[in-house]
DNA sequence: CTGCGCACTGAATCAACAA
DNA sequence: TTTGTTGATTCAGTGCGCA
């Protein structure tokens, strides 16, 4: 049975058609396969964002005991096994290139480890051709110390984000992350607790899944780097906290978990995660996603008349503003908004709706809120 | 000329020798020779520690211009252009290999990098069988912006510690970097300011080298890793920033540089860098203030030197600070600040920041004074 | 002498679109 | 594919000049 078969079918949303037509991907659906064939059988280039927590092929020695004596219960399970460092780099180029074939051209790809791995999943990301966007630090507030003393405390992982190429483009809601950290660039270093306490899954008193990742990492990949109805799927969907916050943030999803223990967990918190409501789902907008209003619009309509003068914040330079829309200095030099802004400051550009002002009661207001009134006039 | 033969001869130190007898290594001294080329006419299992800073292969498109209009002053050195992701790749593969061949079979190596070649750093370390240890981040508290908001501000740079093989022993000063950060593990993610300030050379107004490290990296570094007496090599040496701390902290070095201009600005500086003098007061910089301030900060910062004196406002009990952040009385006990206070006055605990005392015109002063005084300087 | 404002700077893979 | 136009975009810190 192919994983098309045995996927609940939806209909693809728009942004997943391709050229043959209308696409038919299991969204909101788990396959429980192994990661590389169900990836095989989705189409190429459907996907918007891939999330990947692959194996850390944590190579770790006897057991650990904490100085009281009790025993640390690490990762032993048989997914994080692989006979050799060759091997886990032929596993991690094989996965990879199987998800940039499916990826969009203009998708995205994350994926997290420690140093255990990261240096050989970033290397494959290199060779493979994807262009590395950032690397992204997840510091934990509250790590597990190092209980024997012999190192720094292990007390953060990295994550990296990529494109599909140098000159591929990509989804950066810079306003929504600029907005999340209180109007500061967001960083590259992100701190977030361990995952534990409600959150964590838990069965019979066990933690379901060893390295359950944190609901509030996904939600900051996911509002940062995907719209609203795009494609994210998760290769190693283990208990699905990629699932379960893109159906919180209304994105669609796609998960591939092999082991049925973590696929049964999966669907049970999916099941119980509430969609946020449109309205909370807005995020602060770029004015790139404003239409792009002509300066000429602004005097056809009247809001500046021609003859009117404009000049900047400091009331260095004075300009008239002519009937087509373009400038006049004193000097008689002409040009638009922008490029006699530029030129009158000898500087490389420019943005003139914020540069020139005008003087109304007295004071001066800067053109983009003629702008920013039309928009408003105009737009539904 | 062989290296050898160039070099100032100096009998190294015991901790140099061989089974063959002792060792001549061109300590305390710059190679002007290509990396890889001078590494090679070093002794086999000679040097103690490695530090890197290697060229990071940056793949800069057009000029960068701040929302301000002014031009942002980028790597385009020569050194740091390669022909391919591929010639980078060989190019790091062949002096981490010379690299281990010189290195002590109970040495280690650090690497600084950021996301352009880390990974490939990462691999190639695990390639060549040695073994990662910790990465570690830096973080930096002023990077410069993301101008255009096309991602995530790279605000930090990866640094990766490794032994020369899984069984190899190494030096690892756990109690030094415990208090150093005031008594909790010192973590693997590490704030301080980039390099800036009264430290940043500058020759006619303009930056020596365009990416010096700021010594409170090294300081922690040398203090993690090495014994006093210890060899550390440093194959891309810059402007000298590990000569300079690594003389301060008695530590023995050898540095490998090719530009002339490089060469000539570390001699000069590492000449001027006293060890263990106050001279670090005015060329460190404060780290960012955290709610907690640990009396390392204090001392890695240059505001107490080691080897000043501490005493109790009766001036009953006399100590020493040691570069770690320690303490170490008369008496030869050794602690913390709040510690070694505690068990003079044979007290259950004790606020070392209140207790502890420092000269001052004459005037006794408690320590916690400079901690008020760092936090003034560096909270908003 | 202090405080304020302005200019300058740091390892950066830094735009999108239409003609 | 290339070229030209529009117009979006910055944080922490140092240092200097001036009131």
């Amino acid at each position: 049975m192919s994983v098309l078969e045995i996927a609940r079918a939806v209909r693809a949303p728009r942004t997943a058609a391709t050229a043959a037509g209308e696409v038919v991907l299991p969204l909101d659906t788990i396959l429980q396969r192994d990661c590389i064939g169900a990836m095989r059988e989705l189409p190429a280039a459907s996907i918007d964002m891939i999330f990947a927590d692959p194996p850390y092929n944590l190579q770790l020695g006897g057991d650990l005991n904490r100085p009281d004596g009790s025993h640390v219960d690490a990762v032993t399970d048989a997914w994080d096994k692989f006979d050799s460092l060759d091997a886990y780099d032929r596993f991690t180029r094989a996965w990879l290139a199987e998800a940039k074939r499916i990826l969009k051209p203009n998708g995205t790809i994350w994926v997290i480890g420690s140093y255990h791995n990261i240096f050989k999943v970033g290397a494959a990301i290199q060779d493979l051709g994807y262009w590395i966007l950032n690397d992204i630090i997840w510091r934990k507030a509250n790590p597990m110390p190092n209980f024997k003393g012999t190192r720094f405390t292990n007390a953060h992982e990295t994550l990296i984000w990529a494109s599909m190429g140098e000159k591929a483009r990509y989804t950066f809601n810079y306003r929504s992350m600029k907005t999340l950290n209180d109007e500061l660039q967001m960083r590259s270093d992100w701190e977030f607790p361990i995952c534990g306490g409600a959150e964590r899954l838990k069965k019979d008193g066990h933690k379901v899944h060893p390295t359950q990742k944190p609901e509030a990492l996904l939600y900051r990949i996911l509002l940062a780097c995907t719209k609203p109805g795009d494609v994210v799927l998760d290769p190693f969907f283990g208990t699905g906290t990629t699932g379960a916050v893109a159906r919180r943030l209304g994105r669609r999803w796609i998960g591939i978990e092999r082991e049925s223990p973590y696929v049964a967990a999966a669907k049970e918190r999916i099941a119980a995660a509430l969609p946020l409501d449109e309205s909370a789902l807005t995020t602060m907008q770029s004015p790139k996603a404003a239409p792009r209003v002509a300066f000429g619009t602004i005097v056809e309509t009247g809001m500046l008349v021609p003859g009117a003068v404009l000049m900047d914040a400091k009331r260095k330079y004075r300009v008239t503003v002519r009937a087509d829309g373009s400038l006049l200095s004193d000097c008689g030099q002409v040009g638009s908004i922008h490029k006699l802004g530029a030129s009158l400051q000898n500087a490389p550009a420019c943005n003139g709706w914020t540069f020139w002002h005008y003087e109304a009661e007295g004071a001066l207001k800067p053109i983009d809120a003629l702008r920013q009134t039309y928009l408003l006039a105009t737009q539904p």
